[in-house]
DNA sequence: TCTTCGATAGAAAGCGCTTGCTACCGCTGT
DNA sequence: ACAGCGGTAGCAAGCGCTTTCTATCGAAGA
């Protein structure tokens, strides 16, 4: 039925073992005896059994790119960039070698299918994983995710974190790539202090995430470099409660990365704190969110309230008026950490590379009414 | 080293048959012996060798989901909907049985990717594949194409289209889910008529592909019923040339599916024409493009000229005006491609479905300007 | 001329799992 | 009491490939 590498070996008239090293081309073959192999491979249409190769070379040609959610650009834009990389003959050689499968796995932001997939990338004995986007800071999960990985890096599997820190006790990983959040977040909150803002709403993403937290604590650094920090404190998120802070900022409201949370949590603020002049987001897709509530409510960016999100995602430059955000080299991480994870680029010094980000100023920020 | 079957069997006190039965959960097995198993697989932290499992039962777990670009939401949507009825616990089944591994492979349009990530996916013996996006009509590809996917159904991988016509000799396919981009073009464009337009300037997608043609297709249709489709010939595309064809319409600009393309062949259609008084695009992202390019001619939308999309991407609401377009059930669709995909839905009678486009008139669109 | 060595090809032993077939056990039916 | 049977478990034969080790051949070195 389907054909065999012995097929071909018997129309080759080699053996089963040359017809493998002319494949594989690690092993010397006399270029007559190439020639024909390849005219049998050609001839009978052959196609290599993945599994059995895998197994008996004990590695495979699978790459696994985890992201939290594939339908954001946020990440479809670093997994495509990986995959640049990585698959297929994306590298323009037409021939073997970089030949490897990239998967794209959808996590979904929840820690057990993160933790799932890995397992099933265990089980196809990947030769990489790149994990994008936040980690949850759960110990409980932190502390798997960390034996996880070990098991795989054990096991050969290269390991890269794209636009994440690494794990606390990150030994066994490769590489990481880790963006500037912090320092992204406070600049952006310096302009908006620079053009005299003084109550600043933060629309923040989930709790317990690294990216969250970064971005949350580089607002909080300008605010307090300001002056500006001293806010009464109470303020509980729109998200499941959870670890309620004492001093938690009452300009601050938590709930998911998307639009509607944007808009909800900008509605919440502006009860809270009709007061405000600029909201930040955590990012461009709840700015998005954020600047239809304020819309909503009758009042006019940035006359009346200055917007600001975080990414620069393709859509930001053409919101109304364009967003004033930070811009973070998506594509160029993507492509790293996917050249890191097939070895074509060596690791950073220390292992760890922190990316920069941009503020990239728009019209979305203005200073507020005198 | 690594652990194997056989360690487990060991320290279960049984044959290694016995803990492959239980693992499969596909044979009688005492309740007493699957307990011992299974708790010394979890004693031992066993992970099952995928590639060996392949191998010796002839079939993998992977599900292959081909998109053209999975940076653009469109394709990140699909994709992610298809992952979620695939991919790891996403069924909330905890335990065996849908637990696949669904790869998004990346072809960036390409004919060639596509033809490799399909023989990559063949290689690893994948139990499905979910093609998504337009096909390109390109007659050799096509035929390379058929004959691929013929050789992947005979080898039992099944095959789901998403959002893309099968093809015309579709034998070996399970299911087609097929968008209406006719009915939805035609739409669109009567409503703009309908408004009092008669000039429309039409942003094309790129040339050759299905998409691009039912598309477009659906437009002109709607301009003759309308009377309105006797142009003077001409209009040579922004793309590469390719098969100019005599009565193309001078008010049709083709390019890519992207912002630039949009703002670019905006600007192109203006000058041709600049009696235009409304621009439909060929998707969201052109649309963005679109309105850029108008509004940085300094007109304004929708007084000076209607923009419509096609899609309806999450941000084309918060489009300032908010993007008249067409809605497509990406999510949907998506979801129930993974499931034809999984065997867990029977496919459409015929093997194709029609999935319904809906138009959804925003503030973009509006009576030209008496 | 005989040995040595580099280059190339083949034989064969698995890689870790699945599964058809056989074996065994304790019952039931007669 | 014995054949027959449903219910479980084990044996062993691969699945298709890679790779170590060995064999062969011709040319170069002594």
């Amino acid at each position: 039925m389907t054909v065999t590498l012995a097929d071909v070996a018997a129309r080759a008239r080699v053996s089963p073992a040359t017809v493998s090293r002319v494949l594989n081309g690690n092993y010397p073959v006399a270029a007559s005896t190439r020639e024909r192999v390849l005219r049998a491979v050609d001839d009978l249409d052959y196609v290599l059994n993945g599994p059995a190769s895998s197994l008996a070379a004990a590695t495979s040609d699978l790459v696994g790119i985890l992201v939290n959610d594939i339908a954001d650009p946020f990440f479809g834009i670093m997994a495509g960039a990986a995959q640049t990389q990585i698959g297929g003959p994306g590298d323009g050689s037409g021939r073997a070698g970089g030949e490897k499968l990239a998967v794209i796995c959808n996590t979904g932001g929840s820690p057990e299918r993160e933790l799932t997939y890995l397992t099933l990338l265990q089980r196809q004995r990947a030769a990489a994983v790149v994990l994008t986007g936040g980690a949850v800071e759960s110990p409980a999960h932190q502390a798997a995710m960390s034996a996880k990985l070990t098991k795989l890096a054990d096991a050969g599997t290269r390991i890269v974190f794209c636009g994440r820190p690494p794990l606390p006790e990150g030994d066994a990983l490769v590489a990481a790539l880790a963006f500037d959040n912090r320092g992204g977040g406070r600049r952006l909150t310096e302009h908006l202090i620079s053009l005299g803002h003084r109550r600043i709403g933060y629309v923040a993403g989930p709790r317990e995430r690294t990216t969250t937290r970064h971005r949350l604590e580089g607002h909080r650094e300008a605010l307090h470099a300001a002056g500006l920090a001293d806010e009464p404190a109470g303020g509980e998120s729109a998200d499941n409660g959870g670890t309620g802070s004492g001093d938690q900022d009452r300009l601050t409201v938590h709930g998911p990365y998307d639009r509607r949370s944007g808009y909800e949590a900008t509605l919440e603020l502006l009860r809270r704190a009709p007061d405000v002049t600029a909201i930040v987001a955590a990012n461009d897709t709840v700015a998005l969110g954020a600047c239809a509530a304020v819309r909503d409510q009758g009042m006019r960016i940035p006359q009346d309230i200055s917007v600001a999100g975080f990414d620069d995602l393709p859509f930001s430059v053409d919101a109304v008026p364009a967003l004033t955000t930070v811009r973070l080299p998506l594509f160029e991480a993507g492509a790293r950490a996917g050249r890191l994870a097939m070895g074509k680029e060596s690791p950073p010094p220390g292992g760890i590379a922190t990316i920069a980000a941009e503020l990239m100023i728009r019209g979305s920020t203005a200073a507020p009414r005198g």
